[in-house]
Parts: C-alpha cells; sequence; structure tokens
DNA sequence: TTCATCGTAGTGTGATCACAAAATGAGGGC
DNA sequence: GCCCTCATTTTGTGATCACACTACGATGAA
C-alpha cells in the first residue's frame, strides 16, 4: 500500500531480502535450488555484500537452509518436516485467531469480508494465484489481529518455509485447491466472539489441507525416483541455461 | 559432550554468534545494551565482519532487537510481551513433550532423571546458576527427544528472548525459584507413557512460573520509574567504564 | 566407451576502506 | 542553573580485494 512513493527510505540488503523473502513465500524458487551469494547480487545489481547478508537472514530465519559449504539453498521438505511443520501450524495459528477474536473491530470485519469475496472472484474467473493471495491475506490479516508480534513471526515463519513446497504444488493448485472456502464461517464466528469455534474451524481447514497434500505431493524423501529436478526450467528467466544435450 | 576436540572447525562467524547466542540465553546481557559491531569485534579481537554477520543472524532469529538506526540491542520485555511469550511456551512445549512421549527410551530416561538429580544437588548447595541450568538441560533434552527441528529451534528462540529477562530476575533467582520440582513427576508419567499428564503439567508449571515472574518483576512499560538501567554496573569487565561524575 | 585426473571457474569468508547518518559530548547563550 | 547548538566521534552500510576451498568440465588413458 505504501511502497509507491517512498524511495528515500530501505537499505539495498532490506530490498533484497524483502524480495527473497516474498518469492520464497509465494514458492517462485524451486527446492534444492541453489542461491549463490554472487548470483543474487548480480541479478539485483548489486555488490555482494547485501545479497550475502539477505540470504544469512533468510538463512537464520529458516526460510533457507545452508549447505556445509555455506551456500543458500530452498529448502526441501521431507514428509516428516511437512507433517512437523502442519502440526506447529495446526497448534499455534487456531491460537492466534483466538487472540484475534477479542479484538477484531467492525472495520476488521469488512476488511475480511473484503478478502473472502476477492477469493470467491478469483476462484470464479479460474485464478490460482489470486486465490491462493487471497485466502494469504485473509489469514495473515486475522494472524495480525491478535497482536501477538511474536506468535506473527513465527507463523510467517512456518509460511516461508512451506513456501518452496508450492512450487511443487503448482500442478495441483492449479485444478482447484480444496481450501479457503470455511473461510467465511470462520468469519461468521468471530463476528459472533466465539473464537473458540473459529479456532476449530481453523485446525480443521489446516489439518484438512495437509492430509490432502501429503496424499498428492512427492517429497524429498520418497521412494520415488526423480524429485522433479529436471522441472526446473519452467522457473527460467534467472540464469540458468541448461546444456540440454542429447546424450 | 564433543567440545573439546575440535579447533579445526567453526568460523569466526560462528563462533561469534554461538558464544553471544550462549551469553544471551544465560541472561548475561542486560535488557537495554547495545551491542555495536565494531564494539564486538574488538572484544573478539576479529574485524567487524564476523560480528556483523552474527549480531544481524541473532536479530533475524529475535534474539536480538534493531534500532532504526541499524545498532542491535538486547530486547526488553514489555509485560504484554512476557504474557504473549509464556502464552506461545505454555502451548508449544507441552506440545513437545508430548511428541517426545513415545519416542524416550530407556537411555533417555536415565539421562532425564540424572539431570534431575543434578538440579536438586545445586539446589541444596544453594547454587541457583546450578539449578538453572540443570532444569534447562532437563527441559531441552525433552524436547530434544521430540525430534521435530523446527519445533525445538522455535522454542529455542522464545527461550533467546526470554533470555535477559534472567538479567532482571538475578535478584529474584538468587532466592529460590519456585519451579523445577514438578520436573520429577513430569518423568515419572513419561516412563508410564502418558504424555498427556506429562504435557499437562508442564502447561501448569510454564503458567506458574510466568505468574510468578509477573507478579515479581518490573518490566519495561511498568508505571515505575527507573528501568534498571544504572544497576548495569554489576556486569562489569566489557568496556563500560561510567564515569560516575557527581552532579 | 568408461573412468580417473587435472585445471579452471565459482564459492563463501574475512579484512579493509570510504561514506553518510546518528549519537555523544562540550560549549555558549538564555 | 538549564537548555539549545554545534563539532567530534562513533556507528552501520556497502564496495572491493585476497584467500582457501569446492564443484564442475574437459582432457587424458585404459
Amino acid at each position: 500500500m505504501q511502497d509507491t512513493t517512498e524511495p528515500p527510505a530501505a537499505s539495498l540488503e532490506d530490498q533484497a531480502f524483502q524480495r527473497l523473502r516474498q518469492a520464497l513465500m509465494e514458492g517462485l524458487f524451486a527446492p534444492g535450488q541453489k542461491l549463490s551469494i554472487r548470483r543474487i547480487a548480480a541479478a539485483l545489481g548489486t555488490s555482494p555484500m547485501p545479497a550475502r547478508t539477505a540470504l544469512r537472514r533468510l538463512a537464520a530465519e529458516q526460510a533457507l537452509d545452508v549447505l556445509s559449504s555455506g551456500t543458500a539453498i530452498v529448502p526441501r521438505l521431507s514428509r516428516g518436516a511437512f507433517k512437523e511443520l502442519a502440526t506447529i501450524r495446526a497448534t499455534l495459528e487456531p491460537l492466534a485467531v483466538g487472540m484475534a477474536a477479542g479484538r477484531l473491530d467492525e472495520g476488521q470485519f469488512d476488511g475480511l469480508e473484503r478478502m473472502i469475496r476477492a477469493g470467491d472472484a478469483a476462484r470464479a474467473r479460474n485464478d490460482p494465484e489470486g486465490v491462493l493471495r487471497a485466502d494469504r491475506d485473509f489469514l495473515l490479516s486475522l494472524y495480525r489481529a491478535a497482536e501477538a508480534p511474536m506468535l506473527y513471526g513465527i507463523i510467517e515463519s512456518l509460511w516461508l518455509r512451506r513456501g518452496p513446497l508450492f512450487w511443487d504444488a503448482r500442478w495441483i493448485i492449479l485444478g482447484r485447491n480444496p481450501t479457503g472456502n470455511q473461510h467465511r464461517e470462520m468469519l461468521s464466528a468471530l463476528r459472533a466472539r466465539d473464537g473458540a469455534t473459529a479456532a476449530a474451524e481453523l485446525k480443521a481447514e489446516i489439518d484438512a489441507a495437509a492430509d490432502y497434500l501429503l496424499s498428492r505431493l512427492q517429497f524429498a524423501d520418497d521412494p520415488h525416483g526423480s524429485e522433479g529436478i529436471e522441472r526446473l526450467k519452467p522457473l527460467a528467466s534467472r540464469e540458468f541455461r541448461s546444456k540440454a544435450k542429447v546424450a
């Protein structure tokens, strides 16, 4: 909202950090992709320093893993890690909703309502990215309303870590995603100041979404063969010019 | 356990990071204390680079706050922030104990038993630091046994953020701390594979400890006057040579 | 054809420097 | 005596360089 007229601020590191972070959360990077300092710096048109700091910061937030060599790498969730992530989410996010229940005011209710409608509209026009964005905005706004900064930060870092999974899940999401429709019910529970019900609905939604992905997605430690590395191409436009040499 | 014979590894940044992190968790730094890059670097005998990276990493972990000027500062918990912290802990740590319940083996039980005895011994010899250390070892070992790396990392970062509070609480702790005695009961519940009971006991312990500190400690936003800054002296031996100029 | 070897390009780490902004102190004015 | 102002110092940021190490590709021999 306020990034149209604020060039006088933000250090280079912050800009790099924010851009990488958002790309990560939206699943624009492929799991296993290596993010080297100099490469990022070149892509951003800066010296390696801001890229180095931004990458390290992301790694400290668990948004990136770091190889023993020091190279940052987009995390590849194992099945167990994904389950753990879902369990923590299913514990923490309902807590946040419960805390938010007592604090929401009319204006915020309207905002949430608007986001639900935006999601419906995106669904109607078959815009999966729009759906994801609307759902994300809805939940994050809700969590922010809990006015619990640490809790919010933790939740955000969980989402960040889950982000790369969307890269793998993009095939699935293009079809239809089974979540998001309980948001309207959550909202009415919240309007009735019934935090417990809203929290329970959210927990059910998270569990259901986790089960769904668990059943259709392929994970790093699955017995299957290739982990999708050769499908890296579609991202393109960075600097991976695969050899494509015919054996 | 394995830090006696491994000088050939660890980057300077890692060393700086680890030392600062431990100092933070043990409450060796006073809330509000400023940690400048060049100062830390000088104290560590390195160039500013490793100190800069370590400080930024801690800040990304929420273990440090960073002023708008970029200077790192030891976080000063407000009453609300402390409550929030306790709420998150009371939600997450029982979860970890529940997960650990099914995984503990005899050897781990013995280890936990040993830590409880170490705590009792420290209590007997009136060694508050030993008590804190034993309690911390007990709980962290338990959480580690849950084999949930992300959860463990989150819990550790919560403890890290709580650390500086111990600096304020050191006067109180010197007297007696009312926690820690439920650990033996938790252990027997765990031996009986009753994770739910152990989790409930832990939650009660966390809530009780929070209430206790909430009632006796002074927080940043409390109406009282001085926030204890002038009691910074006891830490000493760094490079704060206060002027002590008589007005 | 296949495998081992070597050399090159790329990597992260850390030091050092220049720069602008902020914090700190002392001094003078009220 | 108190407060405002200004100069000095200290601060974080970012660029650049040197160094050691790793990864990768090409070249060679079996």
